[in-house]
RNA sequence: GCUAGCGUAGCUCAAUCGGCAGAGCAGCUGAUUUGUAAUCAGCAGGUUGUGGGUUCAAGUCCCUCCGCUAGCUCCA
């Protein structure tokens, strides 16, 4: 006897196997044809699942409203794309084609390669298979079978995947449909005529099992929907996200360049990128200074022996750019990081714990060769500027300093509104050999992080092995931008390894008078200047809140005859700390305001012969319109305050992938 | 680095089958003196990414290199 708690409270009792589609046909034709998929007790099944005979257990039926469904559509899609491409192409292979946020895509192995011209024929046949609408099969095989299956139909990828990743899976299931069989877990939708609407995007190389030594497949990348609509706003939440690219913007706002005949990965900060970089600087500089961070300069290139002493020369020889070799054999290093700088600080006298802990802060240009397909706007560069710092303390320091780090790293994040992040912690991966270290200061180091983080009130923190630096542990902050992507900005590291012995063996007295090994933090609450503004170019859409923003006023003048007051009034905005410029062109005044609101100034001065006058501006807000007139002074006082409190007026609301991302910014 | 696609004026783009490189915006000059998102007219702007090849003829076809884009791999 098998006991079903239905959501609504009721209760249904069974003598005989049932499956969710039974249980929805005996509430009602129209909800069995509506089911999409089940859960059981939370865990997702497909409508055709065979509940257990006995027991209890909660169901829930999944139909196109819940958006459970949509992902167990996604991948249906997927198979269904699948089946085109191998009736369009015979002899495919297929590898893995899952689910991804917003859509979904597939790896094949195939002569033909596959480009944008293919996909009409794709998605026709696409279209054929869905309005064919036959039925996704089920069939659980014995893994030898399967594995026999799978050989007589070519399938040697999957094979592959039998004998490595599922050797240990007794048994293994399939979906077929039609003449389609594909090795899957599932759950799939009942049959593909509930997809609505779907849509190739592109198509890209993957590596087999993603291992670059592996073979490269070609990746098919879709996205389907229910309704048709749900595509088109989509596909214009695509568009949306792409006018906000940094790199477009980065142009039309002239915030910064990237010259190839200079080098790929370097930039150009433009004036008025300059002026946010500025006003970022100014603000992290006046938090490190009350924080009591002690600030340096250090060289750009170092000695390679020192980068071999860090183990930065030898770990990433090959993401560098190679040392500049002098006539007398020295070599030298254009630095890949600060901290054997800030180190050579440290070493260059004896410290007393009473010194510690010391603080050392320097926004260092540091450069690395990243490979060039890696290289993206400001966001991943070859020559950077960390905001970075490195605290040496006791350890009875660690948890407290750390602490510090997190907090500001916090705060920075607020300040710009940036709070669609998680936190990542970075541990090690005891199986890889890419570590300095005993185990046990490992072990120590990752204790000590967790316990401060779990502490803090931190959102989604997530460990992940193998993403820590070869040194230590560390917290990355990980922002999502407008398109979905996420990016590691702020981190914080502790590091017991380079202090140590075996790398450049810090000491400080102690109050027993003997020598200690210090702790060392590093840590960059924005990571880089470049790669920080970059995300926050797409975040607030080129439209910068005011203290940020390169041009804060413009005035402009109603006809040319009232152009000695616009200039009064600009000197006065100048002497009182604005940036203002004046628009005193034989134009229109409609002219003047939508050059200005193209480009994104957050004020405008409107005077014309009645402001002369009377000693006032009429003030236009980018956002709002027209504001009315005020007294020139009154108008300088709301901008100061504004400034002073680092007001967001608009923010992005962020959430989890482009599919939710919605338009918030209008400019 | 790998796979695929793309490089035309400062920007966005056009150029039929291989047949005289073109438009809008921006820029410059002149006229206009304007009240909350584009006044009008004129002028100027190019070694079609680079080097080679095929052809009577190449922006267009082929090869090399460089760069960019998407994805993969990597990210101290």
């Amino acid at each position: 006897m098998l006991k079903v708690h239905l959501p609504d409270g009721s209760v249904k009792e069974y003598s005989h196997r049932v499956r969710p589609l039974d249980i929805a046909a005996e509430i009602g034709p129209r909800l069995a044809k509506a089911t999409m998929a089940a859960q059981v007790d939370g865990r997702l099944i497909g409508a055709d699942g065979l509940l257990p005979e006995d027991g209890e257990l909660s169901l829930r039926l999944l139909t196109k409203k819940d958006s459970e469904s949509l992902d167990v559509m996604r991948h249906s899609c997927a198979h269904v794309m699948a089946r085109a491409v191998m009736r369009l192409f015979p002899g495919t292979q297929l590898a893995f084609g899952p689910t991804i946020d917003n859509g979904f895509y597939y790896d094949f192995q195939l002569e033909h390669k596959l480009s944008e011209e293919d996909f009409p024929k794709i998605e026709a046949e696409m279209a054929k298979i869905v309005k064919a609408d036959e039925p996704f099969e089920r069939v659980e095989l014995a893994h030898d079978n399967a594995r026999q299956l799978f050989a007589e139909l070519g399938q040697t990828l999957k094979v592959e995947h039998l004998e490595d990743g599922l050797k240990d899976e007794s048994q293994v299931s399939f979906y077929r449909q039609g003449e389609f069989i594909d090795l899957c877990r599932g759950p799939h939708i009942p049959s593909p005529g509930a997809i609505g609407a779907c849509k190739l995007l592109s198509v890209a190389g993957a590596y087999w099992k993603s291992d670059s030594s592996k073979q490269q497949l070609q990746r098919l990348y879709g996205t389907a929907w229910f309704e048709k609509k749900e595509l088109d706003d989509y596909l214009l939440r695509v568009e949306e996200a792409k006018r906000r690219d940094h790199r477009v913007l980065g142009r039309q706002l002239e915030l910064f360049m990237i010259e190839p005949n200079v080098g790929s990965g370097l930039v150009f900060w433009l004036p008025k990128g300059a002026v946010v970089r500025r006003e970022l600087e100014n603000f992290l500089y006046g938090e490190l200074i009350r924080r009591g961070y002690h600030p340096v300069y250090t060289p750009v290139i170092g000695n390679v022996r020192l980068y071999e002493t860090s183990g930065h020369f030898p770990y990433y020889k090959d993401a560098q750019f190679p040392p500049i070799e002098m006539e007398d054999g020295d070599r030298y290093l254009l630095r890949p990081m600060n901290c054997p700088h800030h180190i050579t600080i440290y070493q260059s006298k004896p410290r007393s714990y009473r010194d510690l802990p010391l603080r050392l802060a320097e926004f260092g240009h540091v450069h690395r060769f990243e490979q060039s397909g890696e290289l993206n706007g400001m966001t991943r560069v070859r020559g950077f500027t960390q905001d970075d710092a490195h605290i040496f303390c006791t350890e009875d320091q660690v948890a407290d300093e750390f602490r510090g780090c997190i907090e500001m790293t916090q705060l920075v994040l607020q300040t710009l509104g940036l709070d669609d992040y998680r936190v990542r912690l970075g541990f090690r991966d005891p199986a890889s050999d890419k570590y300095v270290g005993n185990p046990e200061t490992w072990d120590k180091a990752e204790a000590a992080l967790t316990q401060v983080c779990g502490e803090l009130d931190l959102p989604n923190v997530r460990i992940e092995r193998g993403e820590a630096a070869f040194y230590g542990p560390k917290a990355d902050f990980v922002v999502t931008d407008c398109i979905g992507r996420e990016w590691q900005l702020g981190t914080v590291q502790l590091d017991y390894n380079l202090p140590g012995k075996q790398r450049f063996g810090l000491e400080y007295i102690g109050p027993d008078n003997a020598p200690h090994q210090p702790a060392m933090i590093h840590r960059a609450p924005f990571g880089s200047f470049e790669r920080f503004v970059g995300v926050l170019i797409e975040h607030f859409a080129g439209a910068f809140p005011l203290w940020l923003a390169p041009e804060q006023v413009r005035v402009m003048v109603v006809s040319q005859k009232v152009e000695d007051y616009g200039r009064q009034v600009q000197k006065r905005l100048a002497e009182a700390g604005l940036r203002v410029t004046g628009d005193y062109r034989a134009e229109k005044i409609g002219a003047k305001i939508r050059d200005a609101q193209l480009e994104l100034i957050p004020y405008m001065f409107v005077l014309g012969g009645r402001e002369a006058e009377e000693g006032k501006v009429a003030v236009r807000d980018r956002l709002q319109g027209d504001m009315g007139a005020i007294p020139v002074e009154e108008a300088i006082a709301k901008l100061q305050t504004e400034i002073r409190e680092k007001t967001i007026r608009h923010v992005v609301k962020g959430s989890a992938g482009l599919g939710h991302k919605t338009e918030a910014n209008a400019y």
